[in-house]
RNA sequence: GCAGGGAUACCCAAGCGGCCAAAGGGGCAGGGUUUAGGACCCUGUGGCUUAGUGCCUUCGGGGGUUCGAAUCCUCCUCCCUGCACCA
């Protein structure tokens, strides 16, 4: 009979939320914080999300039994496009359409019994919330960490915005996955570069990050340190300026190659028969989408001479310089010296214009001939053709020439990062609007503080074209707080990722009016101790988290650098192989699983089936062996309460003994792989707990509720509903989920009682593997054999003369020295061959008395394998099986 | 191309120098219990073995280190993830 989940879900929710169990309380104690990253609010969960918050539900429970003062918040990152697309759609406003699926969402967590802390929800559309983007937005301001310049920008045509550089992938919207064209806007930025040094520091810090995380982070900051090297232009006072981390192979250099877009170009080319042709190039190279010019299949590379030399700053040569379109304008000057004996790149693109190699780093295991390479070699050596430098190092011929360099003043030692400002514009309604006015006399002028929130308007026009907010008359027409004249107001909205750079603050105080968040309660709270999320927010939000965090530091608001200790990464997912998604329509509802096996089974089904940060194929086969598990576990527990007294292990049976021996190991490893987020492991723990104390037979009353209570509070951060009831069951007072997670006592760990179990298994299985091979389906009658004393005494001689190696020779001479063993010379010889190969095994053993263990176990021998069992010393026996048995391996005859 | 992670028995998945023919699920087979279905419990699930302590073969493939390798090194093949003409 099914346990009625329904009622006892429903139950202990509404208790849990009336006596306000997982309020979080300022100041009390060591504190915990326990984050998932909130959820953008669809309106349904799937099982991502289930899996995301049953780890973070099970790891707050499971440290509020700990004793710690666990923060453990939810709120929803509620602006974005979604809504205002929904908002054309249905032609509902942008605020009540995601208030909509908000409530849905909750109703859904608060279904599985997640034990947040709900009094602190937030969520992002709030004018409370993002009125503090826009308090933030000027204090960066101020401190010049936010500017607005005219840039090229990823556009996204069909969302009609543009994108952060972090939010395009492969050329794509990383939202709707529509190319992105270029495009060029007067934007607003956030200065992260400021921050790329901090950044990349910070990530050796982390080390309680995933590997993965930090090298993706340190990927995309990318920092390349090299010189920059300053050219004459042959014929003119002109100067240009290349950046390279390769300076070592200067000799090697025979041209230059400068990005199309690079305002020289054009320059030099103006006036003179190169006009055309190097204007028909750039336009060429402008008509290719990102994707086809920074493809891997593109090989070739395409180029022009721009009639222009530079002078070789050491040996005075001219060098072409050409326009190619593997150069990049944003990187380093946007100038290269090419080297095409060193870069593949300038190999294939010297190849292409018939442009000379010279080689000027020999590797060491072969010689490089100029005119037979048939690729680059990117590798360190030895100088060759480099005047003074020959013979040098590369890392030392770095070194030197950087020197000299900088003495000449022909050059400097730079730090280039591949980091790109944060660009923070959108064009679109469902955001922070940018507290910025444009008046005609005063220019850009912020919005005074006072004024703070600029609220989005509640009525707009959602046609689907353009920007909503531009329509909105009464938006954007301002007064300019300067001049008090006619001005007009930005009509951009902030980057969604601006307001979950922060929101893990706003939890520790997310009613404070006067600022961003209380300073004393982030001081308190912060930094988050575990925060839990997918893998695919590795570099956007976990890197802008990361800068807010220095910045607000440095606002004199916190005094921390990093806002997440510990990161766990979970794994996504998937189905038939695939990343669960909605685009893919392959998303697999929860919601039926719950209802089929309520909330304890699904989330405990979630945990038990693979390690959090694997990634998940998802299948519910499976779910129903969880549900059966919870069943038996109420049942059991509903009818064996045991008793509350007092336990004396001496005065124990040896039964007994091993089952209390057997709680107290399972508290202590289950302890451990909490805390490395092993949930499988210890469900599987907790369930052989359970099977063991299901099968004791009549044991100690004491014993029985000990293990009892013990596994309803291990079971309670998998299945809190369940345990709640079961503890209450027990007669406990007060919740489970705050009661003081057990303890394990070293002392009740019985090691000689689980080997005596052990011994009792292999015995077992003996007897199987025998039925078996005999084919003997039902015995008459077995008998054990329990090793004579003197196989005891031998194992020590034998360890004596193996202690170096396994010796058979030198064992049985050992051994025939002894005049006890002597007698038993005929059987010396097949003893020592077994007893040398598991000698060690067996010294480390405990000695246990074979007899009185199997003696002891003779009435479940004798039920299990349904026949007579007789034990006998294998010293008093005559039976020719008898001189098998083998210490911890008795003899064993069946017929 | 670079960086990171993988490849384990029928399937999923642990193990990451000896206690490993390899945890745990699932499936399958046998047995028990049950009025039956179901549910539950037990056993088996690489091969050989003249009844068990043994032997052989096996952890993507080849080579190596070691007394000893699924585990360490090396090369190769394939898969995933991220970055990618970054000078």
């Amino acid at each position: 009979m099914a346990y009625d989940f329904r009622a006892i879900e429903g139950r202990w929710q509404k208790a849990w939320a009336k006596k306000r169990a997982f309020e979080a309380k300022q100041g009390k104690g060591k504190k915990y914080y326990v984050l998932e990253m909130f959820p953008y609010p669809s309106g349904k969960l799937h099982m991502g999300h289930v899996r995301n918050y049953a780890i973070g539900d099970a790891t707050a429970r499971f440290k509020r039994m700990q004793g710690f003062n666990v923060l453990y918040p939810m709120g929803y990152d509620a602006l974005g496009l979604p809504a205002e697309n929904a908002a054309i759609k249905h032609k509902v406003s942008p605020k009540k359409w995601t208030w909509g699926r908000i409530n849905e969402m909750k109703e859904q967590q608060e279904r599985l019994g997640f034990s947040y802390d709900w009094e602190r929800m937030l969520a992002t559309c709030e004018p409370s919330y993002y009125k503090w983007n826009q308090w933030f937005f000027l204090q960066m301001l101020k401190n010049g960490l936010a500017y607005k310049a005219k840039a090229k920008s990823n556009w996204c045509p069909k969302c009609e915005t543009v994108l952060a550089n972090e939010q395009v992938v492969e050329g794509k919207c990383w939202r709707c996955e529509s190319e992105v064209v270029e495009k060029e806007f007067e934007q607003w930025f956030f200065k992260i570069t400021r921050y790329a040094e901090e950044l990349l520091q910070g990530l050796e810090k982390l080390q309680e990050w995933p590997q993965r995380v930090r090298t993706m982070q340190k990927n995309w900051i990318g920092k390349s340190e090299g010189v920059n090297i300053k050219f004459k232009v042959e014929g003119s006072n002109e100067e240009i300026e290349t950046f390279t981390t390769r300076h070592d192979t200067m000799y090697g250099m025979t041209f230059i190659v400068i990005a199309p877009e690079h305002e020289r170009v054009m320059q030099w080319a103006k006036g003179t028969e190169r006009e055309k042709p190097v204007k028909e190039f750039i336009e060429k190279v402008k008509r290719l989408s990102i994707i086809e010019r920074t493809t891997v299949e593109k090989k070739e590379k395409r180029g022009i001479f721009l009639g222009k030399y530079a002078i070789h700053p050491f040996t005075g040569e001219k060098i072409p310089i050409y326009a190619a379109d593997f150069v990049l304008l944003e990187f380093g000057t946007g100038i290269v010296q090419a080297v095409p004996a060193h870069d593949q790149r300038d190999f294939d693109f010297a190849k292409e214009h018939n442009l000379p190699i010279i080689v000027s780093v020999q590797p060491d295991e072969y010689e490089l001939n100029a005119e037979k390479m048939s690729r680059s070699y990117e590798g360190f050596g030895t100088l060759v053709n480099s005047e003074e430098f020959n013979g040098l190092r590369s890392e030392q011929a770095m070194e030197r020439i950087a020197d000299r360099l900088e003495k000449e003043g022909k050059g400097k030692r730079t730090v280039n990062y591949r980091l790109r400002d944060w660009l923070i514009s959108r064009q679109r309604f469902w955001g922070t609007p940018i507290p910025v006015i444009y008046c005609g006399k005063c220019g850009t002028v912020p919005v005074p503080e006072k004024d703070l929130p600029v609220k989005l308007p509640e009525k707009a026009p959602f046609t689907g074209e353009g920007n909503p907010l531009d329509k909105v008359k009464a938006f954007v027409e301002a007064t300019c707080p300067k001049c008090k004249g006619k001005a007009r107001r930005e009509t951009d909205t902030m980057d969604t990722f601006v307001d979950s750079s922060w929101y893990f603050l706003r939890y520790c105080s997310p009613k404070e009016g006067k600022a961003m968040f209380g300073k004393k309660e982030a001081a308190y709270w912060m930094p988050v101790d575990q925060y839990i999320g997918g893998i695919e927010h590795a570099i956007m939000h976990l890197l802008y988290a990361r800068f807010f965090t220095k910045a607000l530091r440095d606002l004199g608001m916190t005094k921390f650098g990093e806002p997440f200790t510990r990161l766990l990464t979970q794994g996504m997912v998937l189905k038939e192989g695939k990343v669960m998604s909605k685009s893919l329509g392959n998303v697999v509802d929860p919601g039926a699983i719950i209802e089929r096996f309520g909330a304890d089974t699904a989330r405990a089904f979630m945990l038990s089936v693979s390690l959090p940060t694997k990634e998940l194929e998802w299948s519910d086969k499976g779910a129903d062996s969880t549900f059966k598990f919870l069943n038996r576990f109420n049942e059991f527990v509903a009818k064996n309460k045991g008793g509350k007294g007092k336990i004396s292990q001496k005065r124990l049976g040896s039964k007994d003994r091993l089952l209390l021996s057997k709680a107290h190991r399972t508290i202590e490893t289950v302890t451990g792989q909490m805390q490395a987020f092993e949930f499988n492991f210890a469900l599987a723990g907790i369930a052989r707990l359970f099977s063991a104390v299901q099968k004791a037979e009549k044991p100690d009353r004491n014993v029985l509720g000990f293990t009892v209570r013990t596994l309803v509070q291990l079971l309670a951060p998998f299945a809190p509903h369940l345990c709640e009831e079961l503890w209450a069951k027990l007669g406990e007072k007060g919740l489970v989920s705050l009661s003081k997670w057990p303890k394990a006592d070293r002392k009740m760990i019985d090691r000689k009682a689980e080997q005596v179990e052990e011994f009792i298994e292999t015995v077992k299985q003996d007897v199987e593997s025998i039925k078996q091979l005999a084919k003997i389906q039902k015995p008459k009658r077995i008998v054990f054999f329990t090793a004579p004393e003197w196989k005891w005494k031998a194992i020590s001689i034998a360890a004596k003369a193996c202690s170096e190696k396994p010796d058979f020779g030198a064992t049985v001479k050992a051994l025939m020295q002894e005049a006890e063993i002597r007698k038993h010379g005929n059987e010396v010889q097949g003893f020592a061959k077994a007893l040398v190969a598991r000698v060690k095994e067996l010294e480390e053993a405990e000695r246990i008395d074979e007899f009185a263990a199997l003696s002891e176990e003779r009435k479940n021998l004798e039920k299990e394998f349904g026949c007579r069992i007789e034990i006998e010393k294998a010293e008093k026996s005559g039976h020719a099986k008898a001189r098998n048995a083998f210490p911890l391996k008795p003899a064993i005859f069946v017929e």
